[in-house]
RNA sequence: GCCGGAGUGGCGGAAUUGGCAGACGCGCACGACUCAAAAUCGUGUUCCUACGGGAAUGAGGGUUCGAUUCCCUCCUUCGGCACCA
C-alpha cells in the first residue's frame, strides 16, 4: 500500500461501490420463497426537480431499516418510484408553456440521479411512474372496477372549489379554520357541480378500526376525529297543516346527539339552503327569508364559520309540531346550521344547548328546561342564564320524567338509551349514527392526470369505457388555460367518441382523477410494474403483500393514509385484493426545519440543499448525520455545524481499521472489556433498529469506537478480539453507511458484499459483567458507590453499603430505618 | 372550545419505562503538535458554592425509601378538528 493516497475520500469510494452495486443488481429483489418476505415501503416522491433535505430523511433511515432487516435474513423489497400526476407541473406549463409530460419526466431523471447519491438500496427494476400510461392504464381499470362495484358514482352537489387551482377538491383537501386549500392555501368556495365520487362512507365503521395493524396512536386518533362517529336518533316531526304545504312535504326528520332532551325542543332550525324553505316559508315572511337567505349566500364558508360570531336568523312564518308533545314550535333559518352536516335542519333546545340559548335569547324564543341539575332545585326558563349541558335528571319530559342524564353519548347515557326506546315503541324516531366523513371526491378539472374512463351517451347515459380500450390516454396537444373548465374539454376532438352500449355518438368524461388515486395503489404496482395482464402479478401479491413497515410524513394522515386503506378494503370487496389492510406497520418520521426554526421555504432562503452537502461530506456523513441529529419521529432545525461530528465520527472509523497498530500486549482484562462492549453495543443497536430509534444507534457506535480507541491504545489491535470487534462493527455500520462499511469490508478482506452478510449473533455471555459498581443513596441521595461480584446477596450488598466510610458519616452513627437493595442496582439507606 | 404530541445544560438530544439525570454529539475553554493557522489528538464543560455541600428535567401539589418516568391542577408550544346539532 505504500505510496497510495490512503485517506478517506467519500467522493471516489461512493461512485464506485454505487456503480458495482448497480452493475452487479445487489438491490435487485425477487420471489424467494426460502426466506421470509419483507415489504419496506417509503413514500414516493413528486417529483418537484430536487430531492430535498426532508426527502433524505424520510428516505435514508427507511433504506438503513430495510438493509438492517436484509442483513437479519429477510428477502426484502424497497421499491421507489414517482407520484407524477398533478398540479405544479400544470401550472408551470402555463406560466412558461413548457409540457408538464416532458418537464416531469425531466424532473424523475433528475431526481433519480440525486436519489442514487443516497446509496439507497432501492430496486430500480421495479420503478413505477404513476404518469405513465402503463401505469395509469391500470389507475383507469381500477376506477373501473370500483364503478361496476356500485362504488363510484356521479352526482350533482355543492362541492368546494379552489379559485386559484381552478378545480374542485376533496374535503380532505381543505384545511383549517379558514377553509383553505391544501395545494396552493387560498380560501375555497362552494360551488354547484356534477362530479365523480367514491362511496368511501360505506366504509366508515371499518376504517374507525385499526385492529391488528401497527400505526402510531397519533394517526389513528387523527383518522378516527376525522371520520367523527357521532351517536344518536333521527326524529320525525310534522310540518303544521296551517303552514300551508301540500301533504308529501308535511315531514322533516332531523339528527340529533341528545334525543333525550326532545321535550326541551322550543322551536325548529333550517339551514339557509335548506330545499324545504322555500315551501313552507308563509307569503308575509318572504322577503324577509329571501334576504337572508341571498345574505347567506354572500358569506363564505370561513365567515359563516366563524363560532363566536352573533346568531343571527329570520322566521319562516311555519311551524312544526314536536312529536314527543304535540308542541307547535316555530321553525326559523339561521346560518348556524350547515346544509353539509345531518339533514340541514336541527330541533333546537335552548336550555341545553349553548347555540341554541344563544339565538332562543335574541328573539325572545321559549326556554323550557328538561335536565334538572343533580342536587339542585329545577331551573327556571325564564331567568336561566346559560344553557346547561351537565348531569341530572329528566323532567318535564312525560313518563320518562326521573331518569337519569350523564355527560355520555349515546346508549351509555341512560336517559338517551331510555329515550331511542320510546321513540321506537312510538314510530317517532330512529337510533342513528351521522358521520363527519364524506364520500370522496375525485373529479378534477385539470387536465395533468388520470382521465376518468366514463363515456356519456345521450340514450344509454355513462358508461365505463371497455378494457379493450384502455388507457384512455392523454391527448399531447392542449391549450393550458386556467378557465375553470378542463382542458380536455377545450380540445377539439379529445372527447368526441362513441358509445360502448350502441356505438352511437358520445362523449367523453373530460375531468380527470384527482392524483391521491394515483398514490391509493402504487404499493401495488411496484410489485410488477411492466406486467400488462392487471394492476399487478398475483404471484408477486401472494408473496410480498401486505406491505410490512411503511414510513412517510404525518401530513397525510386523513388524506393519503386515509384513502388507501380505503382503496384496498374497496379493492377487496371486488374481489381484487386480499386482505383488510394494505400497511401492517406505520411509522411518521418528523420534520426538518431550517437552520432558523421555521420551516424550509425557498422564500425564506433557509433551504438545506442536500447534494451540496454530499460534494462536501459524502453521502454516508450526511446519512449518518440524518439519522443521528433528531429523534426520527420528531424531527429538529438542522445544524450545519453539527454535521462536523457525523463526518468526524466516520473519519475517526476509517483511521481505526486502516491504520491498526497491530500489537497483542493487551490484557486478558482489556480483551475481555473489548468484547463486552462489543456485544453489549450490538444487543442495543439491534434493538434500536427494531426501534425505529435511529439516532442511539449512531450514538451507540460512537461510544463504541472511544473504547475501542482506548483499547487500542492498551494493545489490542492484533488480537483476534479486535478482529472481530472490526468485523462486528462494519456490519452494524453497514446499514447506516453503506459506502465505507464495503470499502472497509473489502480492506480488511472480507468477500464481497457486506450487505449480504448475515447480521452478527450477540454473545450473551460476553456482555456479562464480573462485578457492578452499586450506587449507595442515604435518603435518596446518592453518597458512595461500592462494588460487588455478579450474583452477590442482598445482605452482601447491604453489608457492601453499610461499610462504606462516605456513607457511615452520612448515617452520622443514627441505626438505619430500611435498608432497600433495588434489583441489586442500587441501595437506598433511609434513616 | 374539543382531541392529540412536546417541554431536560448555550444547542441537538440520552436515560434499560419507578432506581446514579445530562450518554453521544455540536459549541465553548485550556493544553499538545505547528513559525503560525487549519486539521488532528488530549483534558474540561448543568447551575450556585463559605468547597462542607446545596439546587435542578415548564410551574405547583400528591403517591413512594426513591419520580424526567405514575396521579391531580396549571402554564407554554406545535399539530388536527370546530356554530357538527
Amino acid at each position: 500500500m505504500r505510496g497510495q493516497d490512503r485517506s478517506y475520500q467519500p467522493q471516489v469510494l461512493e461512485k464506485k461501490w454505487q456503480n458495482k452495486w448497480e452493475a452487479d443488481q445487489l438491490y435487485r429483489s425477487v420471489i424467494d420463497k426460502s426466506k421470509p418476505k419483507h415489504y419496506a415501503l417509503t413514500m414516493l416522491p413528486y417529483p418537484s426537480g430536487d430531492l430535498h433535505i426532508g426527502h433524505w430523511y424520510a428516505m435514508t433511515p427507511s433504506d438503513a431499516r430495510a438493509r438492517y432487516m436484509r442483513m437479519k435474513g429477510y428477502n426484502v423489497l424497497f421499491p421507489m418510484g414517482f407520484d407524477a400526476f398533478g398540479l405544479p407541473a400544470e401550472n408551470a406549463a402555463i406560466k412558461d408553456g413548457i409540457h408538464p409530460m416532458k418537464r416531469t419526466f425531466q424532473n424523475i431523471e433528475r431526481m433519480r440521479k440525486q436519489m442514487r447519491s443516497m446509496g439507497a438500496m432501492f430496486d430500480w427494476e421495479r420503478e413505477a411512474v404513476s404518469a405513465a400510461p402503463e401505469y395509469y392504464k391500470w389507475t383507469e381499470w381500477l376506477f373501473i372496477q370500483l364503478y361496476k362495484a356500485g362504488l363510484a358514482y356521479r352526482k350533482m352537489s355543492a362541492v368546494d372549489w379552489c379559485p386559484s387551482c381552478n378545480t374542485t377538491l376533496a374535503r380532505e383537501q381543505v384545511k383549517g379554520d379558514d377553509r383553505v386549500c391544501d395545494r396552493c392555501g387560498t380560501p375555497v368556495i362552494k360551488k354547484d357541480l356534477d362530479q365523480w365520487f367514491f362511496k368511501a362512507t360505506k366504509y366508515a365503521d371499518e376504517l374507525l378500526k385499526f385492529d391488528g395493524i401497527d400505526w402510531p396512536q397519533t394517526v389513528k386518533t387523527l383518522q378516527t376525529n376525522w371520520i367523527d362517529r357521532s351517536e344518536g336518533a333521527e326524529v320525525q316531526f310534522k310540518i303544521d297543516r296551517e303552514s300551508g304545504i301540500d301533504s308529501q312535504d308535511s315531514q322533516i326528520t332531523v339528527f340529533t346527539t341528545r334525543p333525550d332532551t326532545l321535550w326541551g325542543a322550543t322551536f325548529m332550525v333550517f339551514s339557509p339552503e335548506h330545499p324545504l324553505v322555500e315551501k313552507i316559508t308563509t307569503p308575509e315572511n318572504k322577503a324577509a327569508v329571501e334576504e337572508y337567505k341571498a345574505q347567506a349566500a354572500r358569506q363564505t364558508e370561513i365567515q359563516r364559520g366563524a363560532a363566536d360570531k352573533e346568531k343571527t336568523g329570520v322566521f319562516t312564518g311555519a311551524y312544526a309540531i314536536n312529536p314527543v308533545n304535540e308542541a307547535r314550535i316555530p321553525i326559523w333559518i339561521a346560518d348556524y346550521v350547515m346544509m353539509s352536516y345531518g339533514t340541514g335542519a336541527i330541533m333546537a333546545v335552548p336550555a341545553h344547548d349553548e347555540r341554541d340559548f344563544a339565538f332562543a335569547k335574541k328573539y325572545e324564543l321559549p326556554i323550557v328546561p328538561v335536565i334538572q341539575p343533580e342536587g339542585q332545585s329545577e331551573a327556571d326558563g325564564a331567568t336561566m342564564e346559560a344553557a346547561f349541558v351537565g348531569s341530572g335528571v329528566m323532567v318535564n319530559s312525560g313518563m320518562l320524567n326521573g331518569t337519569k342524564v350523564n355527560t355520555e353519548k349515546g346508549r351509555k347515557n341512560p336517559s338517551i338509551a331510555a329515550v331511542l326506546d320510546w321513540l321506537g315503541d312510538k314510530g317517532i324516531g330512529k337510533e342513528s349514527v351521522n358521520y363527519r366523513y364524506r364520500d370522496w371526491l375525485i373529479s378534477r378539472q385539470r387536465y395533468w392526470g388520470a382521465p376518468i374512463p366514463m363515456v356519456n351517451c345521450e340514450i344509454h347515459g355513462w358508461n365505463p369505457v371497455p378494457d379493450d380500450q384502455l388507457p384512455v390516454e392523454l391527448p399531447e396537444d392542449v391549450e393550458w388555460r386556467p378557465t375553470g373548465e378542463s382542458p380536455l374539454k377545450l380540445h377539439p376532438t379529445w372527447k368526441h367518441t362513441t358509445c360502448p352500449v350502441c356505438n352511437g355518438p358520445a362523449v367523453r368524461e373530460t375531468d380527470t382523477m384527482d392524483t391521491f388515486m394515483c398514490s391509493s395503489w402504487y404499493h401495488l404496482r411496484y410489485l410488477s410494474p411492466k406486467y400488462d395482464k392487471g394492476p399487478f402479478d398475483p404471484a408477486e401479491y401472494d408473496y410480498w403483500m401486505p406491505v410490512d413497515t411503511y414510513t412517510g410524513g404525518i401530513e397525510h394522515a386523513t388524506m393519503h393514509l386515509l384513502y388507501t386503506r380505503f382503496f384496498h378494503k374497496a379493492l377487496r370487496d371486488a374481489g381484487i385484493v386480499k386482505g383488510d389492510e394494505p400497511m401492517m406497520q406505520l411509522r411518521n418520521q418528523g420534520m426538518v426545519l431550517g437552520e432558523d426554526g421555521d420551516k424550509m421555504s425557498k422564500s425564506k432562503g433557509n433551504v438545506i440543499a442536500p447534494d451540496v452537502l454530499v460534494n462536501k461530506y459524502g453521502a454516508d456523513s450526511v446519512r449518518a448525520y440524518i439519522m443521528f441529529f433528531a429523534r426520527w419521529e420528531m424531527g429538529a432545525p438542522w445544524d450545519s455545524q453539527g454535521i462536523e461530528g457525523a463526518v468526524r465520527w466516520i473519519k475517526r472509523v476509517w483511521t481505526l481499521v486502516t491504520d491498526p497498530t497491530p500489537t497483542t500486549t493487551a490484557s486478558e482484562g482489556t480483551k475481555k472489556n473489548l468484547r463486552r462492549k462489543i456485544h453489549q453495543t450490538l444487543r442495543k443497536v439491534t434493538r434500536d433498529f427494531d426501534n425505529f430509534e435511529f439516532n442511539t444507534i449512531i450514538s451507540s457506535l460512537m461510544e463504541l469506537m472511544n473504547e475501542m480507541y482506548k483499547a487500542r491504545e492498551a494493545g489490542a489491535a492484533g488480537t483476534a478480539e479486535w478482529k472481530e470487534a472490526i468485523e462486528i462493527y462494519l456490519k452494524m455500520m453497514a446499514p447506516v453507511t453503506p459506502h465505507i462499511a464495503e470499502e472497509l469490508w473489502a480492506q480488511i478482506g472480507k468477500p464481497y458484499s457486506i450487505h449480504t452478510q448475515p447480521w452478527p449473533a450477540v454473545d450473551e455471555d460476553a456482555t456479562k459483567e464480573d462485578s457492578i459498581e452499586i450506587p449507595v443513596q442515604v435518603n435518596g441521595k446518592v453518597r458512595d458507590r461500592v462494588t460487588v461480584p455478579v450474583g452477590a446477596s442482598e445482605d452482601e450488598i447491604k453489608a457492601a453499603a453499610l461499610a462504606s466510610e462516605a456513607v457511615q458519616k452520612f448515617l452520622e452513627g443514627k441505626e438505619p430505618r430500611k435498608v432497600i437493595v433495588a434489583n441489586g442496582r442500587l441501595v437506598n439507606i433511609v434513616v
